[in-house]
DNA sequence: CTGTAAACTGAAAAACATTTTCATTTTTCA
DNA sequence: TGAAAAATGAAAATGTTTTTCAGTTTACAG
């Protein structure tokens, strides 16, 4: 996904394409691991020096609604945003928190790459817990860590 | 699991007793759902009113390396723990995070009671996820989210 | 093109959350 | 019971996210 495609999305929805944006969008392509609003605003402002950090956690906010990107939820430091898949995103799979169409990340534990994944096949163990615990699920939000090909490598 | 039930797996890890780690301890068991380091202060200071937001850190900090409690990741406000169920910390499954022992949670998306449920079997897609992504799988993160029975009867 | 309304921006301040520091108090144990 | 070790909490430092607001940029109708 190409950032003036996101742009392109974004315009389609009703939003202005801005200078701030661009250089926003710009950044996220070019991240290669999932990135804190901080990491976003320091590589936008590398496009655009003016670039401010409400900026960043608003248009955040836009994307993710939009299901551009992704909040992920790490142990340390909490919040990063990856960009989601093209594929993912179209395929409507909504085993979804709160009715919204999701995806799955693997991350790799040495160099914090994230990957989505399709096809979370857990309705077993959702079945499961529902018998076990009486809850009715309506969601779910999953989570691999792990090494990604290029670390297994350097790891041998 | 009662709260000197706790003191005792503290002191047997050789942890002092004291009154704070009590007033901490007793608040998280009588707490209903998932409880924010703040909720737990609040708590605590009904039972010892000079209790220290930092002691209450650093006290769930060792809690959590015990895996006494867990910590769980929420959409809104983000960190809040939860005892962990003493059934599924003895059994020492550990597809872990990590390498720890490790559990999850169904939480309430209307009163947030959570309870942790045993048997996670996503070995299927893991491997799947091997495969699609190369990545080598050492540990996972899960957490489902719907209505408790409580909440589900109020809702009809 | 232009002019204008609506949308967007970023600085600053406020609101929160977490960590560090350090002098004092409490606990443990010999 | 006394000394050493562990733990405590106030305060300050650090970090993150939200709110406000006056000024700027963008879209788009004319
Ligand atoms: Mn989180
Ligand atoms: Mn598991
Ligand atoms: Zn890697
Ligand atoms: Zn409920």
């Amino acid at each position: 996904m190409t950032s003036s495609e996101l742009v392109d999305q974004l315009t389609a929805a009703g939003y202005s394409n801005t200078r701030a944006r661009r250089a926003l969008l710009d950044a996220l392509v070019a991240s290669a691991g999932p990135a804190s609003p901080a990491d976003l605003l320091e590589a936008g402002r590398a496009r655009h020096p003016a670039l401010g950090l409400v900026t960043v956690y608003r248009t955040l906010e836009i994307l993710e609604q939009l299901g551009l990107v992704r909040k992920l939820h790490l142990e340390e430091g909490c919040h990063s945003y990856a960009l989601s898949t093209t594929a993912l995103r179209a395929e409507g799979d909504d085993h979804g928190h709160g009715g919204d169409a999701h995806g799955h990340h693997v991350i790799c534990q040495q160099c914090h790459r994230a990957v989505e994944f399709a096809g979370c096949d857990i309705d077993a163990v959702i079945a499961s817990v529902q018998q076990q615990t009486g809850f009715a699920v309506r969601s779910h939000w999953l989570e691999m860590f792990g090494l990604c090909p290029t670390c297994q490598e350097k790891q041998s």
